[in-house]
RNA sequence: GGAGAGAUGGCCGAGAGGCUGAAGGCGCUCCCCUGCUAAGGGAGUAUGGGGUUUAUAGCUCCAUCGAGGGUUCGAAUCCCUCUCUCUCCGCCA
């Protein structure tokens, strides 16, 4: 969420930015409901510290055993007005808060100009891409043999956009998750958690998923109204939500291992098939939530924690930073690691380290207390993929597969 | 699944329609005293929002005692719904 004093005293500074995002913002709704809602507020409040200091003296009356009646009718009005004007305040505010909501964030001046991923731009690149000699297959054909993929199982007990991981290459993957683990908690210094696979609808908010992109996620039918989770973003971000952290707990960073899932609504066609674009799939996820004046620098170092990662699997990859049309809601500047996939030939996201700075946390609240003033104030958030786990699977075993044709599942440090 | 008990500030814990944003204690901060330490004395110590202000400070108002409704001139306190926690029984990993 944007700061809200952020829009009333600089709306047309707000538009201007979040046009950039192609977002048009309705200035003049906007302008007319904040006007009403100053007038309304300052009245209603008018209206109950009357009735507060009448009541009062009314217990004070009372008290001293005089007749209170008189006072009584007097209020008798007030009531009526006041509760009036309260109801009318609520609905503004809802009808506020319902579009400050959704409103994306401001970008990072850093972020370049364009529509989609077409404009992105690339920073730097690491490794090189692998010459074969032979016909290079991708993960689905080198997965094949043994049934070590298996999505006609998967797609029997669930359906499209599953797997079914067997022997060597369920173990790879699970050796990767430890990999990854290990890597963040020893050398990097972050905190591994676990969490609740499934959230509440506070989360998603907090975290921006509710309320624009409902459609992105699986809701499970219940009676508490959960959903799965689309990344562990979410649940590990709302360890903070309404808190206020203590300075010796900032930067706080966790490193979290979790499912995630995603309906995939919108993306038919798209990557239909093998690994890259499945409902359920692990991710190692790292977040941060540091000082307001830290976050920059806090992005770069999470961004350099994933890149180790590939590095570490000497994995050939580029960095892009995301353009104005293809950076995500909530986010303020998001750099994508690609990660080179021979059976494509190119480059494909394994990562996104995006900060959020205060956005996730105004809407969650979640503070920290400067002991310089004694005062609250927002965190900013950070997080990235590090890595997403079943890109990485697919990128060992074509990036390192044989002329036999077998993928590379012997020879992998464990 | 059945039966009970509970939710108050950083923590413990009072409060049972009015003078309670909330006693008391602990903790924490600052000051005083004591040559260190221990002990003692004093003051302060929730969060969010509005108005005023160029802005801060300040001043002032409003809201918040798990959440949301209701009753009332007035609700932490009474009523309803929900959530969560704990205890016992059953079941289960």
């Amino acid at each position: 969420m944007l700061d809200p004093k952020l829009i009333r005293n600089e709306l047309d500074a707000v538009a201007k930015k979040l046009a950039r995002r192609n977002f048009q913002l309705d200035v003049e709704t906007l302008e007319k409901l904040e006007n009403q809602r100053k007038a309304l507020q300052v009245k209603t409040q008018e209206l109950q510290n009357e009735r507060n200091s009448r009541s009062k003296a009314i217990g004070q009356a009372k008290a001293k055993g005089e007749d209170i009646q008189p006072l009584l009718d007097e209020v008798t009005q007030l009531g009526e007005s006041l509760k009036q004007s309260e109801t009318e305040l609520n609905q503004l505010h809802t009808e506020l808060e319902a579009i400050l909501l959704g409103l994306p964030n401001i970008l990072d001046d850093e972020v370049p100009d364009g529509l989609d991923e077409d404009s992105n731009v690339e920073i730097s690149r690491w490794g090189e891409p692998p010459e074969f000699d032979f016909e290079v297959k991708d993960h689905v054909d080198l997965g094949a043999p043994n049934d070590w993929l298996d999505f006609e199982a998967a797609s029997k007990i669930t359906g499209s956009r599953f797997v079914v991981m067997r022997d060597a290459m369920a173990k790879l993957h699970r050796a990767l998750i430890q990999f990854m683990l290990d890597v963040h908690t020893n050398e990097h210094g972050y905190t591994e958690v676990y969490v609740p696979f499934m959230v509440n609808s506070d989360s998603l908010l907090g975290t921006g998923q509710l309320p624009k992109f409902e459609e992105d996620l699986f809701k499970i039918d219940s009676e508490h109204g959960y959903y799965l989770i689309p990344t562990a973003e979410v649940p590990v971000t709302n360890l903070a939500r309404n808190e206020i952290l203590s300075a010796k707990q900032v930067p706080a960073k966790f490193v979290c291992h979790t499912p995630c899932f995603r309906s995939e609504a919108g993306s038919y066609g798209k990557d239909t098939r093998g690994l890259i674009r499945q409902h359920q799939f692990e991710k190692v996820e790292l977040v941060q939530m540091v000082r307001a004046e830290d976050s920059a620098d806090a992005h770069e170092a999470l961004t350099q924690h994933a890149e180790t990662i590939l590095q570490k699997l000497e994995l050939p990859y580029r960095k892009v930073i995301l353009c104005a049309g293809d950076t995500g809601f909530s986010s303020t500047k998001t750099y994508d690691l690609e990660v080179w996939l021979p059976g494509q030939g190119k480059y494909r996201e394994i990562s996104s380290c995006s900060n959020f700075q205060d956005f996730q946390a105004r809407r969650m609240k979640a503070r920290w207390r400067n002991p310089d003033t004694g005062k609250p104030e927002l965190l900013h958030t950070i997080n990235g993929s590090g890595l997403a786990v079943g890109r990485t699977l697919v990128a060992i075993i074509e990036n390192y597969q044989q002329a036999d044709g077998s993928p590379p599942l012997c020879s992998f440090p464990a």
